[in-house]
RNA sequence: GCUGGGGUCUCCUAGCCUGGCAGGGAGCGGGCUUGCUAAGCCCGUGGUCCAUGUGGCCGCGCGGGUUCAAAUCCCGCCCCCAGCGCCA
């Protein structure tokens, strides 16, 4: 969420930049907001004036007690007369400040200036295209085939025991998937990321911290009868592991590499690719994230960015960076990157990772703060940004369909290699004649 | 899961039994003193509010309750430690 503080200093200026996401139910929010604040405040006042009066009486009667007990009832009956007022009091104030913290939560966060315009996802604007789109002289097989045809995952048999959009993975491409995933792993163990297992379910209340409100009803997973949610990214716990806490200024910028099982009920979605392994409940991801100071934080973008395409073009798959606009990017993003892979079979680029630099909404919710010197009592929230490495259902197919060959052969990227025990590529299996 | 012990400001710790403004130490930062890189002294080192001051309010894991008054008493929950149980 926004700091209120900065609302309160700047409210014109905080409303034009919600005004460039063109959504009128944001401004709402907004000017709601605004005004429940406003009387909050008025009511705390009075409600402070009337507990510093009752505070005073409260001395006094330990002191009338000290000499002797007749003197403090006349006393401690006022004190009670104001006990009851200030339980009233109370109750307005904290209406208002569950109404206050509500809205709150449902304002977006500052954009960027250098974030693009537009109303929808039309608007957003390509920055670049990388990589060679195959040539084939033959007509490409969309990766439901390949996985088929290969017998690399059994999605009939997953329906029968959980679903639609669950899969067994098999074989080979079991092997593609853990290869692809220690191979992001290694290349940001290289750059300085500490690599991170996480809890794979969160408790609501740090889980609020992370995401809008809206995740907990279209993305989420909750454990039943438990305070539990199934993590949608291990961008979350890794965020929100150091809530409450404040950095000594030399410990930033920190950087994790999570690796995790990602759950998504994907509501919302329905009818958009519901065949293979494109949009799946579970999946595994490995995830950039860096706490920063505020002002290190549009470089820290870039070099999540960077990373990611760098993993893609080792994976030798075409791809190209887009430039999220205002009305389509996420709410708690002020700019995000998104990297699109080329599927030749739908003759389409497809989205494989998204990066965003929250600044300091996730901090201000989570409460995360940066000594700005050493051992100073100044203290700031810090940046915190997010970038997919390499999600591997996703990964793996683009790789299938960008790498297979007229006979049904899938070549294995020379990167991944090494992580295939030297292997070249997936081949059909032998049948019998 | 059971039994017992615990959670106090950045860290350590006192206070809890017996309710009455959370005290001490360390580290860190700033200042003063001094012949030096020693030593000493003073201030600061949770959050929040606006009427910005010698100010108010809140804060002792979280949430309730009792009371004029709760770190302290009562109830529920979370987490940590030890032992037992279970277990990949």
């Amino acid at each position: 969420m926004l700091d209120i503080r900065l609302i309160r200093k700047d409210p014109e200026g905080v409303r034009r930049n919600i005004m460039k996401r063109h959504r009128e139910a944001y401004l709402q929010y907004f000017e709601r907001l605004l005004s429940v604040d406003t009387e909050l405040r008025k009511k705390m006042s009075e409600l402070e004036a009337k507990r510093a009066e009752h505070n005073k009486i409260t001395r006094l009667i330990a002191q009338q007690l000290k000499q002797g007990p007749p003197q403090a009832s006349e006393t401690q009956n006022m004190a009670a007369k104001l006990s009851s007022d200030i339980g009233e009091m109370e109750k307005v104030v904290e209406a208002l400040r569950v109404e206050r913290d509500r809205l709150l939560k449902l304002v977006p966060n500052l954009l960027d200036d250098t974030t693009p315009d537009g109303l929808d996802e039309t608007a957003n604007v390509v920055v670049r295209s990388v990589g060679d789109k195959p040539v084939f002289d033959f007509e490409p097989k969309s990766h439901v085939d390949l996985i088929t045809q290969l017998d690399l995952a059994d999605l009939d048999r997953a329906a029968k025991i959980a679903g639609s959009r669950f899969y067994f993975l098999k074989g080979d491409l079991v092997l593609l998937d853990l290869a692809i995933l220690r191979f992001a792993l290694d290349r940001l163990v290289e750059k300085g990321f500490t690599p991170v297992f996480p809890p794979e379910m969160m408790r609501r209340e740090a889980y609020e911290g992370v995401t809008p409100l809206q995740d907990f009803e279209d993305t989420m997973y909750k454990i039943e009868g438990e305070d539990l949610y199934l993590i949608a990214t291990s961008e979350h716990p890794l965020v929100a592991m150091h809530m409450d806490e404040t950095f000594e200024p030399e410990e930033l910028p920190l950087k994790y590499a999570g690796i995790s099982v990602n759950f998504r009920k994907e509501a919302g979605a329905h009818g958009k690719d519901t065949k293979g392994i494109f949009r799946v409940h579970n999946f595994n991801k490995v995830e950039q994230v860096v706490f920063c100071r505020p002002e290190d934080s549009p470089k820290h973008l870039e070099e999540l960015l960077s990373n990611a395409e760098e993993i893609f073009r080792a994976l030798e798959v075409p791809y190209r960076v887009v430039e999220i606009c205002s009305g389509d990017i996420s709410p708690k993003n002020a700019k995000q990157y998104d990297v699109e892979a080329w599927m030749p079979a739908q003759l389409t680029y497809r989205e494989v990772v998204s990066t965003s630099n929250c600044t300091s909404y996730q901090a201000v919710s989570l409460n995360i703060k940066y000594r700005l010197r050493h051992g100073s009592a100044e203290k700031d929230y810090v940046h915190t940004l997010n970038s997919t490495a390499v999600a591997t259902p996703r990964a793996l197919v683009a790789i299938l369909e960008n790498h297979q060959q007229r006979d049904g052969v899938v070549k294995i990227p020379r990167a991944l290699t090494p992580y295939m025990n030297g292997r070249t590529e997936i081949a059909p299996k032998a049948k019998p004649t």
